[in-house]
DNA sequence: TTCTGGAACTGACTTAAGTCAAAGATTTAC
DNA sequence: GTAAATCTTTGACTTAAGTCAGTTCCAGAA
């Protein structure tokens, strides 16, 4: 059936299973399951019981933290064909955070216990998720100094940045960002809030660096915007 | 030779190489070499070419970023048994950090190429990295939370918590913090600058919390303390 | 289309934390 | 043991960013 097809196809397109043969691409497919997600459905939540990983096919999820008096940290965002929940496979027997579908959207489900099996019996995918783990590790190292060092502008023109190089238009006269999750969840991810996100919004306008228009923003001044980050 | 022995036994003390067997072992002992360091040694500098990881057998380490203007920042300290430096055997030809011992002290150095022959014959070491990243991985999830949403105080109280588990003495009435680092650098790991932690220092100390003498820390109220750290 | 509830923005204000400069206190080295 | 160097503390001040309250702007529902 052509969507068993496409999904396998899919699968090995995956960094993680990217070394996988024919067979043990079967075996994966028969252990995971396809699932849909609605606009701000609760994937998990923090404290539940373990049971598996995702990886997104299509739409965006947040993956954040909830403090006792009820505020929300958001500490990733993930994108289509990234891998998330893969941390307590290792580390736990609880889910660490709270993971909530920001539109409908579909992901890959795999098991614990199965992938398990599997990574035991394949020494390849153990190194391709050490490769996977380090590339985050680092990628958080950067947060850390970032969050300890920087300014709430300069990590907005980072994860600007960022999100040009993703979604973006780098190389027209004015690249546009258009923004993907609501601007309050931009401002928990840079970990600030809403207006001190707006008014940050703001000056870098009046600095004719951005050109803001709802969730459409302009790059004026891409140098300055480097600068920002440096 | 007595020396070498211990050196074996050490390794096997260290969750990464527990599974092994001794001729595996000895395997290691023969592509690693001890390092001593003297008070302030600088180990690597972010940008040097990647040569290996270590693992720490005495003294601390601070691991840390310096931007453009010369400020550095503290992402991680390293205590005795701790690894570090092994992000990059997956990712990246540099090291991303600096490395600076701050007593003077030992480390067993483990060359990259040596290491990674041995990773691919031994599926174990994968497992226990990947169990050591997935660990490591979880903690900075929560320290980019705290850095998020809490305030100094907390971040210390935090602090202050940890260094009770590790080196202190939970269960005296009145458990005492001796610090293992200058306070500018526990300012720089918790992400605020000397002045204020010792302003941070002065608040908890008139609420009766801890009583400061110097490196020593009292916890006079360790309730308040974890309080904080909610 | 109008209604409506969430999202985003704005203004006035407060506060946490950084900057700068100087004085004390510890270490370290000779 | 003393001097030099480094670390730490303190005071006065500035500033970035948070809080609170009210308003505006939409997008989706009726």
């Amino acid at each position: 059936m052509a969507d068993k097809k496409n999904y396998k196809d899919t699968l090995q397109s995956i960094h993680l299973f990217s070394e996988l043969n024919s067979e043990q691409l079967n075996k994966v497919t028969s252990i995971s399951e396809v699932k849909q997600f609605s606009k701000n459905e609760i994937i998990f939540l923090e404290g539940d019981f373990y049971k598996g990983f995702y990886i997104q096919l299509k739409g965006t999820v947040k993956i954040y933290k909830t403090s006792s008096d009820g505020k929300e940290s958001v500490v990733h965002l993930i994108h289509p064909l990234a891998v998330y929940a893969d941390i307590p496979l290792f580390e736990g027997k609880n889910y660490p955070t709270s993971a909530q579908a920001l539109d409908s959207g579909t992901a890959i489900f795999i098991p614990k216990d199965d992938f398990i099996n599997l990574i035991k019996g394949n020494h390849e995918i153990s190194l391709k998720l050490l490769a996977g783990f380090a590339k985050r590790l680092k990628l958080m190292v950067i947060q850390i100094d970032d969050l300890q060092t920087k300014e709430v502008k300069n990590r907005l023109a980072k994860y600007l940045l960022n999100e040009i190089n993703q979604n973006g238009t780098v190389n027209l006269p004015e690249p546009l960002v258009k923004l993907t999750v609501p601007k309050s969840t931009v401002a928990s991810f840079i970990g600030t809030i809403t207006e001190t996100l707006s008014r940050t919004f703001n000056k870098m306008q009046s600095e004719k660096i951005i050109r803001v228009e709802g969730k459409k923003i302009f790059i004026l001044d891409i140098i300055k915007l480097k600068e920002l980050t440096e």
